[in-house]
DNA sequence: GATAGAGCTTCCAGTGACTGGAAGGTCAAG
DNA sequence: CTTGACCTTCCAGTCACTGGAAGCTCTATC
């Protein structure tokens, strides 16, 4: 199976196939002699593992650790749940911070009539007003993944 | 007011701040004989509106334009309005990408006994289940910003 | 057998929003 | 006059890709 026939068989498109190898995520599988990539049904296998992975909002090191979890015979269910549970309290964590920035937002523009006149309380309260979001205590918060 | 003062005044960290003129965000401000950058009372306000903005996940993007309402004044209250629920929609969207990763995987977790034994659902649904994450129709979606 | 076009190869660059760090200039205090 | 904090620029790295160029291979059609 060449890389295109996996892409489509996966899921996973070439281009990624090609970067989970460079970044060591998979394995380099056997080449025709053409050098061509040729994927065996347990590749493909494993390559729609990592995309149902991806899907869940796993990172390709979470994705080498379940990998490495999955090959693992002796791993106890606890090891993947634990893990498992791990990235939900992460995963809502992140809902969480996106709740608030909704729900701050929403907040002021209730108060924003939205006419055709400049007045605005939205731009008053991000210009001149107090901390955006305010029932936030003191964490060491990340942010990132506000919008592209 | 030097870079590091307008920093601590602000919230918006020197680098940041250096970053945000790089890519056009803000405007260069004067220098000081020495090339220091010296920042004015409203530059400084400047980047505390930046730092609320970028509080309620606003991309550089975004927040160009919302400097533009800012500073606009002949623009309609609703013009404002329309652009806080365009970012509202948006969040919300991603909660959504983000509750149905963290119900599936509770869902997968729930069925797992977590003890010593090796037997795992949530490995044996990743490894050969059905779509990963069911509910959901044919939509476009966009992931990224899984977990970093 | 020639040729077209799809598909494969590698490599390089760009994305967004920063962060870290090196090399060197400046400022205020002791 | 030295120390150390602060400033300057520039370059590289992060994460998970994506796009594209240049060139080789495969398959189908004429």
């Amino acid at each position: 199976m060449n890389i295109g026939q996996a892409a489509s068989a996966s899921g996973v498109s070439a281009k990624m196939i090609r970067y989970y190898e460079q970044v060591g995520l998979i394995a380099s599988p056997a080449r025709t002699e053409a050098g061509y990539r040729d994927y065996s049904p347990d590749e493909v296998h494993m390559l729609r593992f990592i995309r149902r992975a991806r899907d869940l909002g796993f990172s390709v090191e979470q994705m080498t650790n379940l990998l490495a979890l999955w090959s693992d015979r002796s791993r106890a269910s606890s090891d993947v749940k634990r893990f498992a549970m791990a990235h939900v309290v992460e995963l809502e964590r992140k809902m969480r911070e996106l709740r608030a920035m909704a729900d701050t937002l929403r907040h002021l523009a209730k108060t924003c009539h939205g006419d055709e006149r400049p007045n605005c309380p939205i731009i008053e309260e991000l210009s001149s007003g107090h901390e955006a979001v305010p029932p936030k205590p003191k964490r060491a918060s990340s942010r990132r993944y506000g919008a592209h």
